[in-house]
DNA sequence: ACGAGCGCCTGTCGGC
DNA sequence: TGCCGACAGGCGCTCG
């Protein structure tokens, strides 16, 4: 599910929801054992129990929760979302994982397709590792995309994916970037001439600035505020007109991914 | 190096 | 109505 605008707008939220920074997780329950990744179920219980969370970071998609001496870290992938409801709440129907504070709050990971992961290490340094860079970071440099662009030979958008590549990025950013950019999805990295790539870097940060900003995109059945989906140019708009140029958005598969972009602001390249 | 196919899961939607 | 396939904000794996 969340890409880069929504994981960073549930950290913000969450870090400013009452009950649950400096205060102790006093209870654990896992509903979904596959939902653990490490270490075992009840390393982790014995661990978190009594464990204050500090703050709140974010990696790309992951969450981090930074605790008195370990950090939990949570990839909500497809369907995953993280909601703060009392302790007595009964639990809903795709809880996965809750974590009761002392202060009567409790941190649920609802995830109906049980794709999502939570981890709890010592140090992030070594789950986190294979992360590209990250896009809004000053470290994320034109220069630098440009470089990255030119080791590969692949088709751009299965590229911008490709979490060690970028981190962060999802299907709807993705596309979102690419037409911004007027860049076809199937151009091949290496192809990209200085240009196109630093319309390119700048539309990725553009778009997920303004996702931020709109506090990301809500669709489907999970709603937590966002409006961005107020503001998409192709993704899911397939057959309507194309807001810059009124010809028809174009839906294709590429990469197993479903994409959108307009073929005429977003003509074939000259190789395909 | 690259891309296709598949597994992991549940739910919704459209076509017949 | 019921069934069936396609599809969904992700990612790791294997196989050519």
């Amino acid at each position: 599910m969340p890409e880069l605008p929504e994981v960073e707008t549930i950290r913000r939220t969450l870090m400013a929801t009452p009950g649950l920074i400096n205060k102790r997780i006093t209870s654990v329950d896992l509903r979904w054992e596959r939902t653990l990744a490490s270490p075992s179920k009840q390393a982790f219980k014995t661990s978190i129990i009594g464990q204050k969370l500090k703050t709140i970071g974010r990696r790309g998609k992951y969450i981090l929760f930074h605790l008195s001496l370990d950090s939990l870290v949570i990839h909500l992938r497809m369907s995953g979302d993280l909601r703060v409801e009392t302790s007595d709440t009964p639990a809903a129907k795709h809880h996965r994982l809750m974590l009761d504070f002392e202060s009567g709050y409790r941190l649920a990971l609802n995830d109906t397709r049980k794709f999502g992961r939570v981890w709890l290490v010592n140090s992030t340094e070594n789950l986190l590792a294979h992360l590209g860079p990250e896009p809004l970071e000053d470290t994320f440099t034109l220069q630098m995309f440009y470089n990255n662009l030119q080791k590969h030979r692949r088709q751009i958008k299965p590229l911008l994916l490709e979490q060690r590549f970028i981190a962060g990025i999802g299907n709807i950013y993705a596309d979102e970037a690419l037409h911004q950019a007027q860049v076809h999805p199937q151009t091949r990295s290496n192809m990209l001439n200085f240009e196109q790539a630093e319309r390119l870097w700048r539309s990725i940060r553009d778009v997920l600035n303004e996702g931020i900003r709109r506090n990301g995109t809500s669709i489907d059945w999970i709603y937590r505020g966002g409006n961005f989906q107020n503001y998409l140019q192709v993704y899911q708009r397939t057959g309507k007109p194309c807001y810059r140029c009124n010809n028809e958005i174009v839906r294709i598969r590429v990469g197993q991914r479903g994409t959108h972009f307009c073929p005429h602001c977003q003509p074939v390249p000259e190789e395909l």
